[in-house]
Formats: structure tokens, C-alpha cells, sequence
DNA sequence: ATGACTGACGCGTGGCACTC
DNA sequence: GAGTGCCACGCGTCAGTCAT
């Protein structure tokens, strides 16, 4: 099932241009016909929706952008922070399939989210070491709270993507075995023929 | 000032009705 | 059937608006 962008701006009730406008910001990638117009697939409306769902709740799209690689995992975010605060609380995850987790698309994203992360933590040391009695202490509590979430989330990431490692050897060890079995039947069959 | 739209513009394409 | 005109819809771009 696939949706042209008036279809998908009527589905979600967000205007086209708006839809053209996500997908620039969020470098959202959209398939295209031969006349270069979008085509939606059901898991980019879903993507959508969560887009919207997110951006009702307050976030800023540079946020949602930091999360789609896991909205793509149909992971639920909820916003906890005060207006203008991107802080986040993950309310569930569900698996939506290995192609989107190990596509090249999702690991450019997970660089961005490494390479972000490390900006965060080099500002963060940066400023407790030179304006450290600016800084008061309810802001250090957001921001440790915040980086102390996308740590976690990354934790679990790399550790998903270990396990699914080891079941792809295990499965690809597997289809190994049951070749060799099969093999020599079918190349006796070959010469029976 | 900045982010997030919103409207307008010019252009291309496809579908349909109409005429020859 | 082929050519033409009109309309709807899509595209990208850019300036303007509005809320924070």
C-alpha cells in the first residue's frame, strides 16, 4: 500500500507542504515515482503519525530528529521536559523489523546520534570546567538526567545489535550445515537425470 | 532571533473533453 | 486516432508570518 502525498497529508491531517517541509528537516527518506513525486509506504505514515504525535507533544523537530532512528523502531516517546525543553522518557518499544535496524540509512543515523552525544558530553565538560559556579545546580541535575537517558538508550542498542549478531552467525551457521546434508542428494539426483 | 510553518509563484505532468 | 486546451495536482523555492 502505497500513498501519493495528498493521500498521506489527508491520512494524517498535516497540510503537503508541511509533509515536504518534514521530510527536508528530518531528512526523511521518501520514495519517489519515475516523475520524482512521493510515495508513502505504511511504515512512513506510521513514522509520520509518530512525527506528529511528537510534535503535538511539544518536541522540536531537531529533537524528533535525534529520535527517528528509533521512532523507525516504533519506539514511544514521551516529553517530560518543560516548554522549550527536549527531555524525553522512552514508554515502549516494539520491534518493527531487522531491514530498518541494520539498513545503511539507520547506521549514517546512529553516527549522528554518537557524534551528538559526544558534542553534549564535550560541552558538558567544557562548561563544568570553566563556568562551574555559573552553572546552577537544577540545570547540571536536566542535563545529566538527559545525557544519562541517551546513554542508556545507546547501551541497549549496542546490546540488541550484539544479540541479533549472534543469532545471524548462529542462523547462518545453521543454513551452512543443513547445506552440506543436503548437497550430495541433489547432485545425485543431477546425474540420475 | 529563531523555529516552524504558510502562501504564492512558475513550471511540469496526466487526465479528460472537445474538435478535426 | 491525433492534436489542442483546460484543469487538477505535484514539484522546488523563497519571502512572509507568527509564536516563543
Amino acid at each position: 500500500m502505497r500513498y501519493i502525498i495528498s493521500d498521506a497529508s489527508k491520512r494524517l491531517n498535516v497540510e503537503p507542504h508541511v509533509l515536504r517541509y518534514w521530510e527536508e528537516e528530518l531528512e526523511l527518506d521518501i520514495t519517489r515515482n519515475e516523475l520524482g513525486h512521493r510515495y508513502y509506504s505504511e511504515e512512513d505514515i506510521m513514522v509520520l503519525e509518530n512525527i506528529k504525535a511528537l510534535k503535538d507533544q511539544g518536541f522540536q523537530l531537531k529533537a524528533i530528529k535525534m529520535l527517528l532512528p528509533s521512532l523507525e523502531k516504533g519506539e514511544e516517546f514521551t516529553h517530560i521536559g518543560n516548554k522549550g525543553e527536549d527531555i524525553v522518557e522512552n514508554t515502549g518499544s516494539e520491534w518493527v523489523g531487522q531491514e530498518i535496524k541494520d539498513s545503511p540509512v539507520a547506521n549514517i543515523q546512529d553516527n549522528k546520534f554518537q557524534k551528538f552525544q559526544e558534542i553534549m558530553e564535550d560541552m558538558f565538560k567544557k562548561n563544568l570546567e570553566s563556568n562551574n559556579d555559573i552553572l546552577t545546580e537544577d540545570i547540571s541535575e536536566k542535563v545529566i538526567k538527559q545525557m544519562d537517558y541517551l546513554l542508556r538508550m545507546q547501551e541497549e542498542k549496542e546490546e540488541q545489535r550484539f544479540k541479533k549478531f549472534d543469532e545471524t552467525i548462529r542462523e547462518f551457521q545453521k543454513m551452512r550445515q543443513e547445506a552440506a546434508i543436503s548437497k550430495p542428494k541433489k547432485f545425485k539426483l543431477f546425474f540420475l537425470k
